[in-house]
RNA sequence: GGGCAGGUUCCAGAGCGGCCAAAUGGAGCGGACUGUAAAUCCGCUGUCUUCGACUUCAGUGGUUCGAAUCCACUCCUGCCCA
């Protein structure tokens, strides 16, 4: 079996940033990247287009518990997978579920053998398992899919947070065996991302990164943060997994995050990020800029007719006012969310690729360092 | 000119003697949101510095221990008849 590949590129000199490159079947993604979420197939309020060519996203999300409620797999199988009934060439990666455990925790059941839901949308039981997790996400069909893990909340106990870090690697051991032993579906490579765990305790994550290390794997994912805890707990345990995780692979901070926590965490040597923020803040009138952050719905935008970020290359974001984006979110126009959300990915996107250049450039601390305090100004 | 029905806090609209600064919507204002059960959710929305105090339910004057609620008149509004 082929397998994707990644080139490390550049180092940085002050940090433990880097930039590379991942090359899929579906294209090649430069790194840092980050990712939009469309769980459901579907970026909110913005279509493949946008995506491709306002937001310029190279990488999108699924999530394999929403897909397999719906569509279902026998409409993801006939499809032919997801890139082809979305419409979407370029990149895909499925989360498994794993995040859902933690999301839906009131409606679910943890054992040995997986987890019981209570579908959110019918109430059925559904038992998803590590093996039917990746038979699912083998139909799904994304380059990149994660193993079946769980998410444990914050705060833990010392003993759920290990019970449950030593879970997901059993977890772990049958997802890769079930996943090595199924032929891909349609013609290109999918790889799986073992996720590390251990929640806020240093030697759990320690524990949990020697052993995703040992697993050999394309690339490894850094879970259960950013659930709660304080920003600086957050860097300090990423921090530690990345000294652990090895170099050469590419490093996955799940579900991360603010501007400045996607920057401190590139500093610290995550190549990949996903958060759902840009899109469901966007929609609830957060927007992200380059001079910090605007709440579009109060009353001092309502005549500000400059341009949300004339400072990024995006063409919503240059073209539409903050006074028109108001206006259209204040009266509930469906034009907003769609703006709010182009106009916010956009700009994550373009401050994951400035991150790049000042790598590059070998000027990324400072640079990062005044950014950090910037993009936290509230407007 | 006559007959009905009404005038409540930004709007709509409950309340019809004390539990009313006054239900409920809406609008307005503010906040939250981190591998999406979210175009969602949570506050505030008469004045004053909090317990609390004070001024309100078209206006004026009454009845009553007590009135947004009852009575009288006045002023408005809608519909109907001349």
């Amino acid at each position: 079996m082929s397998s994707l590949q990644f080139e490390l590129q550049h180092t940085d000199l002050h940090s433990r940033a880097r930039t590379g490159k991942i090359i899929t079947d579906h294209g090649e993604v430069s790194t840092p990247v980050f990712m939009p979420v469309g769980t459901v197939g579907s970026v909110k309020a913005i279509t493949q287009q946008q995506l491709k060519n306002d937001v310029k996203a190279q990488l999108i999300l699924g999530n394999t518990y929403h897909l397999y409620l719906r569509p279902g797999l026998t409409v993801l199988e006939e499809a032919g997978g997801l890139h082809k009934l979305m419409g979407w060439n370029l990149p895909l990666l499925t989360d498994s579920g794993g995040y859902q455990v933690f999301s839906l925790s009131g409606k679910r059941k943890i054992t040995e053998e997986g987890v019981l839901f209570q579908s959110h949308i019918d109430g059925s039981s559904l038992l998803f398992t590590p093996e039917n997790i990746m038979d699912t996400q083998r139909i799904i069909g994304a380059d990149i899919i994660m193993a079946f893990d769980e998410c444990p909340p914050y705060p833990s106990e010392y003993s759920y947070a290990r019970a449950s870090m030593d879970l997901t690697h059993r977890w772990l051991s049958r997802c890769m065996k079930r996943f090595s032993a199924s032929p891909e579906k349609y013609g290109y490579t999918q790889n799986l991302f073992p996720i590390v765990q251990g929640s806020t305790y240093p030697d759990l994550r320690k524990a949990s990164c020697e052993y995703i290390s040992c697993q050999d794997a394309f690339g490894n994912a850094i879970g259960g943060l950013s659930v709660g805890e304080p920003d600086n707990m957050m860097y300090e345990l990423c921090a530690q997994c990345c000294e652990i995780l090895p170099v050469d692979k590419p490093r996955y901070l799940m579900g991360v995050g603010t501007p400045w926590n996607i920057l401190e965490n590139i500093a610290l040597g995550v190549d990949m990020f996903d958060c759902v923020m840009p899109t469901r803040n966007g929609r609830n009138a957060m927007l992200f800029t380059s001079k910090g952050v605007i709440n579009i719905d109060n009353l001092k935008w309502a005549k500000d007719f400059s341009p949300l970020d004339d400072l990024i290359d995006c063409e919503v974001s240059n073209y539409y006012s903050k006074a028109y984006l108001r206006h259209l979110i204040k009266s509930k126009e469906i034009l907003g969310l769609t703006i709010a959300s182009i106009h916010n990915l956009a700009f994550y996107i373009h401050l994951v690729n400035e991150a790049r250049r000042h790598i590059l450039q070998g000027d990324f601390v400072s640079w990062k360092n005044e950014q950090v305090a910037l993009l936290q100004t509230r407007l």
